[in-house]
RNA sequence: GCGGAUAUGGCGGAAUUGGCAGACGCGCUAGAUUUAGAUUCUAGUGUCCUUGUGACGUGAAGGUUCGAAUCCUUUUAUCCGCACCA
């Protein structure tokens, strides 16, 4: 009788849970490890193979940590807001509640299935009202530091959507919404906005804080978009009051300007433009709005525009420029008005071309008749600034704006203020009344949750609020004076929930605060963070925004939240797709479990190839980890299921070398969660093993601790048959010896001319010109030496000889 | 268009500092065990040829170096992100 994993594994998930092995607790002055996976979306599909991916090496690291006297706090939980129950409750009539918690379940027990050392009494439901209780408190704090407001913007209103919602911008792609693919329009609507864009230097700045892959710090970076430059202000010829600031990175070039654009939406162009030009702006407006974001820029490769009539003074020289508007200037980013400097800048080059407007060089270098030249030079026709490269003039320039109060430094972001709103049933209602008398107000903290009210009468308002809005008895209140009001209809985002939600890991069942002081200070911050590259940028982003937050109140203690994260790869299928129901090549969890079992699928997950790298599924790969499982296991177990014979005190020494060897690389490689070489040492390991007749005791209780972070029930169950009576979890991690991996002689490498032409036994250490005589006396080297010059012979220590003829 | 990443046998991948390219696994070939299959064990497995003590070989082309998968320049392909951001 072999190893039987479905027996083996049922057994040890049993111990584990009966007996707490992996409860935290803080234990001041013992140092701690937090290992956090990106907790999921408790979807009704269940668990996916790329799931466990991310899990296991999370799991892999806790268990690993733990042996080396870490104190690991490692929870899960579920992000359980979202709109897949939102739509299951509007198209049932039953309330999204029941269904989410069916399928927390269910999640819960494939997780469980998988062996992971979690602490399940820390489990976190973004939905449950004692954690969402919190999540409203942060946003009434958010509130009360000017951080949330209202405002009348241009959303995305998807009408057809969920009987009409707002989508965030990230959740447009090509005009259509993410989920769904339906129609987005942009039209002004009152909306709840938190100001991300306050922190967005800091954002930036402590991105250098953190261990993290510098792609995903790229992307951020570019999302914020930091650009420094100028505000230079124009005014308008004949209208003295009127003034128009633009935002240039390149104020050097101000000499250079020869007209300046305007964005069509901008209230100024109504006010300047020309009697003359009225009927062939408003054209052009219509014509503006009317075109989707992406026919303003993938599509549109011409440049349009119209002139105003109306001409600005530029302020370094007077000059007078002519007013034009185009849609090739955003309203939304800088002041939605540039002045346009056609000889160094490409845009600026296409719209002077086509509307032949004068192009003036006032840097040296380049074709103007080609494009405009954007490089490095001096300056010339620029007055002050002649001679100049482009860092000194843009120095120089700033000095006269602001001598002149004609401009000044200014910096300015991509990055805009996150739209907060959902207008739906499923999310954390906005803790505010709107009373009659106009006001606003927060509900009181101590009235806090507000919770959703529990009903299966879920309902599109059509109005494009929130299904809440049809709630009568939970969106009318009265005060204690009898006064009306009406509570906020919209509910927050799903990345609400998930913005801090391994601040409450530390102690998930506070009451009095969404968690101590004392867990806040003792397990921040999470050392390793481990989900998908698609949060490089959204959830990472209001996660630290969040974060740094709730730091500036002084209530959480690092500035930010993840010291290090990694990306996990995609799991593909196995014809190097991505795995979709519709190509027919998912993978369930579920069934490789009940064939293989758990640590099979650890193992071979861990083995495919570099955590962050995609790799496709293969059938024949994961049946080789199950393999090796089994040959573990009869290493150490006979057909009895008795520990062999060969597992004994005795050490003939045979395996000394390998096994310090494993120990030192193993040990090495998990600490970089560089699994898959991990595993092939280990493998190399027990290859040599089964070479030898005594395997000493010592070194295969290491073996079983190694192998035990990524097949955890197996490694328990030979771990009793080795003898012991408690779980393996926290025994001591193994150690190696230093000097039993040198020996006497080493084999060094000889070259002629750089080719491999002898590999020679020599004692360690030997100098170099007993290397040398070595190698040079060697027959076979001799045959490429002999009848040649000797020009010179290059010797590194204990490595490689290389000797040089001609 | 801009930015980032990747490219190594039939396949997944390894090579921590510029020092034996292809560890480990899959697959394949041959043999052993077995009634047979599965399993297990042993040996072999980059390409080429004149089978050697050989030549070539890390997407392509150059370069630096005694020595390059690794460093530099150019280039191609794939993937990801951004995209008129002034």
């Amino acid at each position: 009788m072999g190893y039987d994993h479905l027996e083996i594994e049922k057994k040890w998930q049993r111990y584990w849970q009966q007996n707490k092995t992996f409860k935290a607790t803080a234990k001041p002055g013992q140092k701690k490890y937090y290992a956090l996976d990106m907790f999921p979306y408790p979807s009704g599909q269940g668990l996916h193979v790329g799931h466990p991916e991310g899990y296991t090496a999370t799991d892999a690291m806790a268990r690993f940590k733990r042996m080396q006297g870490y104190n690991v706090l490692h929870p899960m939980g579920f992000d359980a807001f979202g709109l897949p129950a939102e739509q299951y409750a509007l198209k049932t009539g039953h309330n999204p509640k029941g269904f989410t918690n069916q399928n927390i379940d269910h999640f819960r027990d494939q997780i469980q299935s998988l062996g992971f050392s979690y602490d399940w009494d820390r489990e976190v439901n973004t939905t449950d009202p004692k954690y969402y209780k919190w999540t409203q408190w942060i946003f009434e704090q958010l509130y009360k530091k000017g951080l949330a407001y209202e405002d009348e913007i241009m959303v995305n209103w998807a009408p057809d959507f969920m009987g009409g919602t707002v989508v965030a911008n990230e959740e447009v792609i090509d005009g259509k919404t993410e989920r769904g693919g339906y129609p987005v329009y942009r039209v002004p609507m009152r909306q709840w906005v938190l100001k991300i864009t306050a922190y967005a230097d800091r954002l930036i700045d402590d991105l250098d804080l953190v261990d993290w892959p510098e792609s995903v710090k790229e992307m951020q970076r570019n999302w914020i978009g930091r650009s420094v430059g100028a505000a230079v202000y124009f005014k308008v010829a004949g209208q003295e009051d009127k003034q128009i600031e633009v935002f240039t990175t390149r104020c050097d070039t101000l000499f250079g300007a020869s007209y300046v654009t305007l964005a069509p939406e901008l209230d100024l162009v109504d006010e300047i433009t020309t009697p003359e030009q009225k009927a062939a702006v408003k054209a052009y407006q219509e014509a503006a709005s009317r075109r989707s974001d992406l026919e303003r820029t993938d599509l549109n490769k011409d440049k349009t525009g119209v002139f105003t009539g109306a001409y600005a003074i530029n302020p370094v020289n007077g000059a007078k420029l002519p007013i034009w508007i185009s849609d090739y200037v955003l309203a939304s980013y800088g002041t939605g008005a540039v002045m346009a400097v056609p000889a160094h800048d490409e845009r600026d080059w296409e719209f002077a071309k086509k509307f032949d407007l004068p192009i003036k060089r006032v840097l040296v270098g380049g074709d103007l008749i080609e494009g405009a030249y954007t490089g490095d030079g001096e300056h010339v026709n620029s007055a002050f600034l002649d001679g100049l490269t482009i860092e000194a003039a843009k120095t120089k320039m700033l000095e006269w704006l602001e001598a002149n109060g004609a401009g000044q430094k200014k910096v300015n972001y991509r990055l805009r203020d996150w739209i907060f709103s959902r207008q739906r049933y499923w999310g954390e209602p906005i803790p505010v009344i709107h009373w009659d008398d106009g006001t606003t107000s927060l509900v009181p903290e101590d009235e806090l949750p507000l919770t959703l009210p529990d009903t299966d009468d879920i309902k599109p308002s059509g109005t494009g609020e929130s299904p809440l809005a049809n709630i009568e008895e939970w969106v009318n209140v009265y005060d204690e004076n009898g006064r009306h009001g009406l509570r906020d209809t919209n509910t927050m985002p799903q990345w609400a929930g998930s913005s801090w939600y391994w601040l409450r890991y530390t102690d998930p069942t506070n009451e009095q605060a969404f968690a101590s002081k004392e867990a806040l200070e003792y397990w921040s911050p999470v050392d390793l963070y481990v989900g998908g590259a698609e949060h490089a940028v959204l959830h990472l982003l209001y996660a630290r925004f969040w974060h740094k937050f709730l730091y500036d109140l002084g209530v959480v203690p690092t500035p930010e939240p993840f010291m290090k994260l990694v990306n996990q790869g995609m799991i593909l299928g196995s014809n190097h797709e991505k795995m979709s129901k519709s190509k027919g090549n998912v993978v369930n969890p579920d069934d490789i479990v009940a064939e293989y079992g758990a640590d099979t699928l650890r193992l071979y997950e861990m083995f495919m190839g570099p955590l962050e790298e995609s790799v496709p599924w293969d059938e024949k790969g994961l049946h080789g980890a199950n393999k090796w499982v089994h040959r573990v296991w009869r290493l150490l177990i006979d057909e009895n299921n008795h520990l062999r014979d060969r597992v004994s005190t005795i050490n003939d020494g045979k395996l000394d070398k390998v096994y310090h060897q494993t120990v030192k690389k193993v040990t090495a490689d998990y600490e970089r969660l560089h699994f898959n070489t991990a595993i092939s040492q280990l493998m190399v390991f027990v290859n040599e093993a089964y070479k030898v007749d005594d395997l000493p005791v010592e070194y295969m209780e290491g073996l079983v601790k190694m192998i035990s972070p990524l097949m955890p029930h197996v490694a328990e169950e030979l771990w009793q048959k080795l003898g012991h009576e408690e779980t393996i979890t926290y025994q001591a991690w193994p150690t190696y010896d230093e000097s039993k991996l040198v020996e006497a002689n080493v084999e060094m490498i000889v070259q002629v001319n750089g080719k491999v032409r002898a590999k020679l036994k020599m004692p360690k250490d030997a100098d170099q010109a007993t290397a040398e005589q070595m190698a040079l006396a060697d027959e076979h080297v001799q045959k490429f030496t002999t009848g040649k010059e000797i020009k010179k012979v290059i010797v590194i220590p204990n490595r490689i000889v290389n000797i040089v003829v001609k």
